[in-house]
DNA sequence: GTCTATAAAGAGATAGAC
DNA sequence: GTCTATCTCTTTATAGAC
């Protein structure tokens, strides 16, 4: 229920611009997408894009917060969890999941950073403290026999985040999958196999 | 063992101008490089590394052709063995862990391509054929009843490859693993899951 | 195989009017 | 909230000498 009619081309609020910034940086990459290029996408001209946003940066700074602030939630909700570890790990596999295509676009983007500005090493770095979380879950489930030992536990999570992760690439929210169905797949990869 | 001697920085052959292009590209992305970043690298003017290669986009295009060539290989490779559909698949996984490993750079260019121009397009689209390759295998090995048929055939090798994809965005030859103590826990959490 | 110098286009960002 | 005009820097690429 839009409190905002659906109105024509021009007065984007703050959040639009963002939302619209953010599919072009995933369509040619952040850097391949230029000022300009976003203000053809909203219709507007370059100058009016920098009323909302200071900068490029700024734009990619509050689009990479999104992702992560939603990241983050999942570990606050999984350590406010009773269970087991292993309960706790595939409660985050499964919102992990739920995450990944709730806010497709802002997780994707934050999953292709290189790095090459402090904004994006301040992303980076806060994406390798959620893997140090999952990876520390993962080694308390083994340690209480719940998961297999026989695999590194920082190699299984990011063989687990890796095949999440990788959701991004082509899950499409018009397409026949829906997320409750994706994420008992991959619950079911991580903790059976293909039985191959 | 180097056919060529250990030389100063000048009198690069378009291989070695390649390979450290290519780091370039994947350090700091394919857009955000610079020819002056990719000269400065090399300790050349940037019109020496014009003399190499006509353009930035026949680096990526030489780059892309390694990467790609090495996978497409494992295709060829696996159709022409015996066995059954379950075991030619468990080798497209093997080998295709190794091909990453070993053409590390190059597949992982590869794996980052958005599709911005013609070369990056056409790069893809060969992906996608290898992709469909698997998909393919997967289906076969589910009618032979030798892979679970509860997930569907796309999925499941989407999610494979999404694993093995992944190990570019972490896996440095310096590391402890070696390419086949990865190769067979891919193949381990693949086949059995995790226990989890 | 390398260099200096430069052209031509495009980038991010700002000033100031409406 | 949007515009036109402009500044400044960086980009890809070329010309032509050594």
């Amino acid at each position: 229920m839009p409190v905002s009619p659906r109105r024509g081309r021009p007065g984007y609020d703050r959040e639009e611009v963002l939302e619209i910034a953010v599919r072009a940086f995933n369509e040619f990459g952040y850097d391949a997408t230029s000022m300009g290029t976003l203000a053809e996408r909203l219709g507007l001209s370059k100058s009016a894009v920098y009323h909302h946003f200071a900068s490029k940066e700024q734009l990619l700074d509050a689009a990479l917060d999104q992702g992560l602030g939603a990241l983050e939630g999942v570990l606050t909700e999984a350590g406010a969890r009773e269970g087991t570890p292993a309960a706790r790990l595939r409660f985050v596999l499964d919102r992990a999941v739920h995450v990944l295509v709730e806010r497709l676009p802002y997780v994707t983007l934050l999953l292709r950073l290189r790095g090459n500005t402090p904004v994006e090493r301040a992303a980076l770095e806060r994406r390798r403290e959620f893997d140090r979380a999952v990876t520390a879950l993962v080694r308390e489930a083994q340690d209480a026999g719940e998961l297999r030992s026989d695999i590194d536990a920082r190699v299984a999570e990011r063989l687990l985040f890796g095949m999440i992760n990788s959701i991004v690439e082509w899950y499409r929210p018009e397409g026949p999958e829906d997320a409750g169905a994706l994420a008992r797949d991959v619950l079911a990869v991580a903790a059976d196999g293909l039985s191959l």
